[in-house]
DNA sequence: GAAACTAACTAACAGTAGTTAGTTTTTTGA
DNA sequence: TCAAAAAACTAACTACTGTTAGTTAGTTTC
């Protein structure tokens, strides 16, 4: 039997599992028999479900947290800027998939104490971003939009790849974050004169 | 009792639930007792949970495809088509917001069968779109992009429009669309002039 | 006014959920 | 090599799941 860590195997898999059939619909049943063990042997490394998916959502979103923070710290361009922030955060999304799917799609199924916890740190991330794009039009250099409204397109396209990417598709998470960041400030048009 | 159409109402009470709580986090005694009645009663009206589900996710489906086949029939430009094929899209997701959320979070929890003829649907969907996409690009008004990428980007911030759209708040469908196919069409840059 | 229909009810079933208690086996470290 | 610790096991519990069966009260139809 495999010595390493056996709890972080019991996240890989569980992750895995709730990725594919959703956090409901994973049991502790179905987890202990991916590992060939039986579910309440889990409970020797584990404290409880809910528990996965509240480690899960704490080390993505800290992991976000630290991206934008960085970004802020280094750069001063708001192209820049904005092009890094993108980058973390498809660099996040792409490292432990299965960890980001679950974080994205299954948080709302935190108990409210902790919901609640993690809207906070979400609204947070939201507002340093949406700062990038204020200073983008006080600088001139970004169009004048409504922030929020940008902000939420702008992340939704991020967060979208998770539904997509493949580790061994052909596009590297350096490469994806490339084109979005290009998407994001040039758009489809040819020659930039859509009027609506 | 009100008489008008109980399965409407149940199905209404359903949808409503199961956009906050998840298809799997709502019961059907959660439903009934909304309505103020008892789980079983839930029967005399609707075959299963399930088909709560599956009705929903072909209706809303049946819009789509509504929408992208008058776009195909009634306009030629390629800007024009891809501004009313999102406008189309947005009007179906928000016109009733509790089915489109639960059909675009809960689809995958129908059984398999179902779910592939969903799968099916929704890729003719994306190859309409797609189609747009090569059209503007053969006709040189459209940044030649990888249009799997371009089209994924511009559906994901199309179906993040359920996320946060609220039938009281200051935008209307239609501000949105429009919004939207600018923002996709010319991005974010003033100038248009980024270079990665 | 009897028959049929509608829509609600109660009782209950078979299955599954997460979890706990108590016990046994395996591994570790001196 | 032997005691301690770690990690597995079986059995079981309580709570809840979607659903069926059988029944009943109220309304509509002929």
């Amino acid at each position: 039997m495999a010595r390493p860590n056996r709890k972080e195997e019991i996240f890989k898999t569980a992750l895995a599992l709730m990725r594919v059939h959703g956090y409901r619909n994973t049991s502790m049943r179905d987890i202990a028999g991916a590992l060939n063990m039986e579910a309440p042997s889990l409970y020797n490394h584990i404290s409880s479900k809910e528990d996965l998916l509240w480690q899960t959502c704490t080390r993505i979103a800290g992991a976000f947290e630290k991206g934008i923070a960085e970004v802020n710290d280094i750069y001063f361009n708001p192209q820049e800027k904005l092009g890094m922030a993108i980058r973390f955060h498809i660099e996040v999304l792409t490292h432990d998939l299965d960890a980001s799917y679950v974080f994205v799609h299954e948080w709302r199924h935190l108990q409210s104490e902790l919901r609640d916890a993690l809207i906070v740190r979400r609204d947070r991330y939201e507002a340093a971003f949406r700062e990038i794009l204020a200073q983008g039009e006080s600088e001139g250099v970004f169009v004048d939009s409504d922030n929020k409204f940008a902000l939420l397109t702008i992340l939704s396209s991020l967060n979208w790849v998770v539904e997509w990417y493949r580790p061994d598709g052909d596009m590297s998470p350096s490469q994806i974050a490339n084109q979005l960041t290009e998407f994001i400030l040039n758009g489809l048009n040819k020659h930039h004169n859509y009027v609506r």
